[in-house]
DNA sequence: GATGAATGAGGGTTCATTCAT
DNA sequence: GATGAATGAACCCTCATTCAT
């Protein structure tokens, strides 16, 4: 879970150098995918050597693991921000799908996320998985069992079933802000101009969701 | 939407050799991604030459989209099975979900799917996500808005929305049973033992779109 | 020197079919030069079948080789016209010289022979050679010959070498008005626009290879 | 013409090392031609590896530029030290003919021009014409405006289309002591044993262009 | 520790030629 | 004789990784 995947080299250099190194890596990764990106093109663009990135990291796939692990930690922290705040649960969950709206338009980071599921390389999607997940998978869930606790969600419901639904909508609706797939998806359920009426998804989702976690009246 | 992707000899070749080859091509893209695919290799395990690959499809992008547009097509019929029958709406839903469960494991197609919106190719993203996201969104949104009509499913939701939303969580559900990284993340939520709990997600997931889709009472 | 290089079925085909195969050959030839010209392409624009081509042709440079010996006897008819003519000799080269500017622009035939030298096949290029240079090494030297017995041609001079060297300067202005290249070298020597000013070109060449011909003035 | 089509790196490298690749990469162009040269053979043979090349030229069309380009600069080289002498105008003829029958025996550089005018690649031949032809163009254009100045050559000729008609003469002449096909052509107009008789070839061409530059008398 | 030149296996694609119908 | 589908060797070029300096 806190694994690191560079050497130990990597932590020793200049922030700045470190952190230009992964905003290039980023940049590329989700541009072109894990197998069309270049590392030396990464080298260059970067302003290091190859021979040094390879110092930093023993293959492209670690150097790959890296970028994924820091834009976890990105996430984590928005995440973080929206659920710490003591509003009542339902309207939570507007806030994330505003803050969906707002950071995943040209989010590198999540372009990066929808690719790895799909990584050929089946053992890199799985070691990514458990980390990736554990951030918002912890989050919904304690949220969804607070809710349940507070008499705000329906208690006949799974927390972690519930938490995965969830998620499946958000994850969804992410990958539709940032990837031409899923925007062009999003386009043909919702209409052509969808992605400029954020104030209609924000209200239609807040209003599923609401309604499937909602305790029954009566 | 009917546009096919190979050349005419392709359809003039036997039916078997054709589904052979199909068969072969799609284990190998959803096993190994686009690029990491060999077409040289799908000519050997199909028992056919390169040449002939290449007198059947212009480009490997040629053949992976063949290969994907025969996937939509029986995802549409398998949809259209359950769709066609006359029991209540919600009801169909638990259908849906069971269809998932059967077909998505082990499913190359689904694995495939996966794979598309990744697909470093933005390009090959785009002309897919129509004509595939056009086959359910349309069965969907069909059925959401006959559900309004016939007063099953509430009225105060927009059918496409609706509709976008019930897919989102179906959509990641099939990836859950037929990727490894979405089935890691399936385990993330609710326990490692998920997969094994088939009647227990058909009925959470019910119990959630139910009260997603159903008329408040009162 | 008249051995043919196609099979004996060639000659049996309707002469349309066998005019239309060579008219087709000679354009992809020409166009593409000998490697870059593709078998199929042919077959398919001559409207036969490649296995048709394969009955009328060993290989590839069997066909190429009836190409260049069809354009040989081609060339071979204009130059004895010019030649047979009972003009005084020096105007007959002005007439050459003419002919040359009407039939080189855009020839397909000449293109072919300025390609031939350079084949990288070199028994093909020694192959073609011989029957190629007999025709107008014949013409020419014969004429010079002539010239010299009529005392209108200076007699210090070896009738082959003569023929050789006004060869020399007729066979780059052939190129000079069919290939790009030579087209592009003229420019350099003679200026922008010398492509378009024929008469000048008579003109001057005439004057250069009078002199050299011409019984010097004692 | 001064344009290099190499990148930056191969003029880094080892003189020796960089020499070894273009002799080999002339010798195998050469022979083979353009499309039948094999890169990586190249690499093999100049003993460096495949992705070293496609380091020092991004294409094989750009290899091919670099050796034909040192090519002329060898050519220019020649040409300059026989024209830069102060023997009268005609005698330098002599110069340059014998410099042909030394220089082009055997010669791949020669061969290579031959090869280049049938560049299937038309575009490929048109960028090379421009510097090659500006060389001795030049040199032969001002060789014969400077005898025009000194009253050596006659003035009632344009100097442009001297030097062309003279170039026509000795580009054929090089082709035949270089190439296979002309050298066939060479017998055939001159016979079977022209090869060996150079000083009657020299005679010969010279007292055909002196008459043909010649002040004619009175 | 940093550099970046060097490596070479690997893969998409073409096309001359064959041969079963 | 005609057809044209099938074959598969061959080649240009890429890029992850190594290693001498």
């Amino acid at each position: 879970m806190n694994q690191t995947h560079c050497k130990p080299t990597f932590l020793k250099i200049p922030a700045q150098k470190r952190e230009k190194i992964l905003a290039v890596a980023t940049r590329e990764f989700s541009e072109n995918g894990f197998e069309n990106t270049n590392i030396n093109l990464i080298a260059k663009r970067a302003g290091v050597s190859v021979g040094s990135i390879y110092k930093y990291f023993d293959t492209k796939r670690e150097l790959f693991l890296t970028v994924v692990q820091a834009g976890i930690r990105e996430l984590e922290r928005t995440l973080e921000g929206v659920y710490e705040s003591d509003k009542p649960i339902l309207s939570k969950l507007e806030s994330v799908i505003r803050s969906i709206q707002e950071t995943s338009r040209d989010s590198a980071l999540i372009r990066l996320y929808g690719g790895i599921a799909a990584q050929e390389n089946a053992s890199l999607a799985r070691e990514i998985a458990h980390e990736m997940e554990s951030v918002s998978a912890g989050i919904y869930t304690r949220l969804i069992r607070q809710g349940q606790e507070r008499g705000e969600i329906r208690a006949d419901i799974d927390a972690g079933m519930a938490a995965f639904a969830l998620d499946n909508i958000f994850m969804a609706l992410q990958f539709s802000y940032a990837c031409e797939y899923y925007e062009e998806r999003f386009r043909v359920y919702a209409g052509e101009d969808i992605l400029g009426r954020d104030d209609f998804v924000v209200d239609q989702i807040v209003r599923f969701v609401k309604s499937a976690l909602q305790k029954q009246e009566e």
